[in-house]
DNA sequence: TAGTGTAATAAGTGATCACAGAGAACACAA
DNA sequence: TTGTGTTCTCTGTGATCACTTATTACACTA
């Protein structure tokens, strides 16, 4: 089991002197955010991004030296991704990117088809002309970028879809099928580079999806989005 | 918002000189449980059994103490039980036992209905001899014990539903829909005590899915564990 | 009496320390 | 060389302390 020293960011330390004189005025920083939060937020990122592989353990006190910070915002950082089933804890209660079986996979596209199709209906009925005009716009900025990251169109799918589902004015939805994308997020990026190798283009989905939209036929752009869901797993699900 | 004291345990302090002797042999201990997963089970079924009031919120520092330990294993199973989202982060970052909104309410009921007719149905396609047994004798068991507690009634409805979900083998979905269980704990109390107090059988439902299990349909299953959401959800949104 | 500003208290966050268990490294014997 | 036992290090868990912010209480003034 490979072990990731993972050197994210090396901040200052916290509780050295603060900065010399931080003179004039502050910005109002309407939500301060704490230092678990951060943490929180940079390991989900580099999950998504693959920079951690699967398999890998990871532990506080390495985290925590990488971040500069002391141990206790790693841990709740760590154990909340555990929560959230993103990491696993292993018997020895050491943190791991748990390692993808065909058989996990398979089911979590199972549920997401569920919810996702659940999402994407509900969100049919109260899509706006704005939000049309925007799905309509990442649709065609990845069809037309033929030279751009993996990750950027990873965020522009991501945008899409979520558009999608935000409106169906489900909030818990929303944030399961979150946490959802989170577990594959290790996949998401291998997805791409698949995509982006062998030119298959999965918008057809997201045509079909924009078609039902504007026929105002919620059940077609569920079956739009569960074809898209699908056949991206198709794809990887081989390569397991 | 009540503030709930919350005196679930006077366990002994816990850095306090060991017990006297402990002579004699120490049961084997499979699993070393932690003291934030005591905290964390513990506040869970105080949760399900409805003796914390939705809205009212709660301190680290009163928990610890009521428990009798630090605050580190209270902080951590609260943040778990933030993350799981059965309670909620306030602006100050107090946490608490959300509200129960009408329209939250029926946006869970659907995304139960969802997942749980997945679960259902998936079960059925794997259910054993031993488990249709297992599920037929807690029906009856609720059928025929008029002067059950709710909590124990409540125990063998989830054991019915429970039990037919992880016959599914799928169990990032069953730990799905346990969370989903936990969001509702606190109405699943008062459901019962409504169904007690005005004689009202579900278990036509559970009998339809009886009846699918043994004639190997599992749409059927699904329809009557939809049937029995729905319905069972029906009594409750009327008196939010 | 009502409103406001200040002091006192409580609570969450982060750092550090202490401890116990697991794992690795190493030495010694067969 | 291989197996075994011991030691040492590493890691997670829990306790305690320090700090900042938010809430409450209280006194003073209009």
């Amino acid at each position: 089991m490979p072990k990731s020293p993972l050197k994210l960011l090396k901040s200052q330390k916290r509780n050295a002197p603060p900065p010399p004189a931080e003179s004039g005025f502050d910005v109002p920083k309407l939500a301060r955010s704490t230092l678990n939060e951060e943490v929180y937020e940079e390991l989900k990122q580099a999950l998504i991004s693959g920079k951690i592989a699967p398999g890998s353990t990871m532990t506080i006190r390495s985290l925590a030296q990488s971040f500069g910070i002391s141990i206790m915002p790693v841990r709740e950082a760590l154990r909340r991704l555990v929560a959230e089933h993103v990491l696993v804890l292993l018997p020895n209660r050491s943190v791991a990117l748990p390692l993808f079986t065909p058989e996990r996979f398979h089911e979590i596209t199972r549920i997401r088809t569920s919810l996702e199709g659940l999402a994407a209906e509900e969100g049919a009925r109260h899509v706006t002309p704005e939000l049309f005009d925007r799905l309509t716009r990442m649709t065609k900025l990845m069809e037309t970028s033929p030279n751009a990251s993996p990750a950027d169109v990873l965020e522009w799918n991501r945008e899409f879809h979520f558009g999608l589902y935000r409106a169906s004015g489900m909030p818990v939805l929303v944030k399961m099928i979150e946490s959802l994308w989170l577990q594959v997020g290790p996949l998401l990026n291998l997805q791409q580079q698949v995509f982006a190798a062998e030119k298959i283009s999965v918008y057809v989905h997201h045509h079909r999806a924009l078609e039902g939209l504007k026929k105002k036929k919620p059940a077609e752009v569920r079956a739009a989005i569960i074809g898209d869901i699908e056949d991206a797993a198709k794809i990887i699900g081989a390569r397991l």
